[in-house]
DNA sequence: ACAGGATGGTTCAAATCTGAACAACAAGTA
DNA sequence: TACTTGTTGTTCAGATTTGAACCATCCTGT
């Protein structure tokens, strides 16, 4: 640990502005989501996922993949997703282990109804305070440190 | 809300990379932070907030606003270092009602220890990864963000 | 067919986070 | 001075997260 190579200032302020705008946007989606549905983030999350897909299902470990949250954190919000009614839990038919986690027709409803008040805080403090190339840039830049984090 | 503005391939492509980066991101310097030193993520920025400072002290107050976390949550983390020794509560000289936290030397000693790696986590994952000029539009970008929720 | 090792999902205990309620103090006003 | 309003930090209950332990099932090579 003898050379210790210390960020400069532009990489300290890179990083320090990262840190503190995840955390905050994530607190206020958090507020925003519990008070407009009261879901939380990682549970809309998952609908989103869900939806996303063509048969509106997919294996729990891809979908906590897919999330970024532990196995046990992921069966534990589709139990409650499942007691609302949003989510139902069905058997694999290629894998007897596996379980598929189903979108219901109320879940589907439940997101039309909330996306547009979440995206609108999306746009209102990230998305629509940047400008395209901004938004160019970040996508590279973050898919560059998702790609070496996924392995 | 009738009048929803999607978000287009380039800005939703934006927004989820900035999601499962920061996510992952968080998770892996959460475990190297865990692994080395026993420490979590906003223990060990509490601890380089009070290094950063002139006298090593902050009210508690201010220290919550720049972790980003709730008031309850320092108090716990503070607590916590507290117990490690890593951490001092003293009475705020100008406000009764305040509390102010100070790093010991044992904690100046643990960050000093700890950094290292920590910074090396940062950099393997994301600074090294990322040009200059990403790195600068970055924290343009991030900073427009970060202002916009602090209010 | 079968042993051995990977993988999928759940359960469990422990740690942590948040918001609401609270008590003590501050600061300005009548 | 007495009142009112705002701030500070803590406590509390409830919800959530994580990793480890676990069992069931899959898969591969022999």
């Amino acid at each position: 640990m003898t050379d210790t190579r210390w960020l400069d200032d532009t990489e300290m302020a890179a990083w320090r502005a990262f840190l503190s705008t995840s955390h905050l946007l994530e607190r206020r989606i958090e507020e925003q989501l519990k008070a407009a549905a009261g879901l939380t983030h990682p549970q809309y999350e998952i609908l989103v996922r869900l939806a996303d897909t063509p048969d509106r299902q997919m294996r729990m470990t891809e979908l906590a993949r897919g999330v970024v949250v532990s196995k046990s954190a992921l069966t534990y919000q589709i139990t409650r997703l499942e007691k609302a009614g949003l989510v139902e839990r069905a058997t694999c038919p290629s894998d007897d282990r596996g379980v598929l986690a189903v979108l219901t027709e109320a879940g589907m409803r439940c997101l039309e109804r909330v996306a547009p008040g979440h995206l609108a805080v999306v746009r209102a403090y990230l998305v629509d305070r940047l400008t395209r190339d901004e938004l160019e840039v970040m996508t590279t830049a973050m898919r560059k440190t998702e790609r070496a984090l996924r392995e």
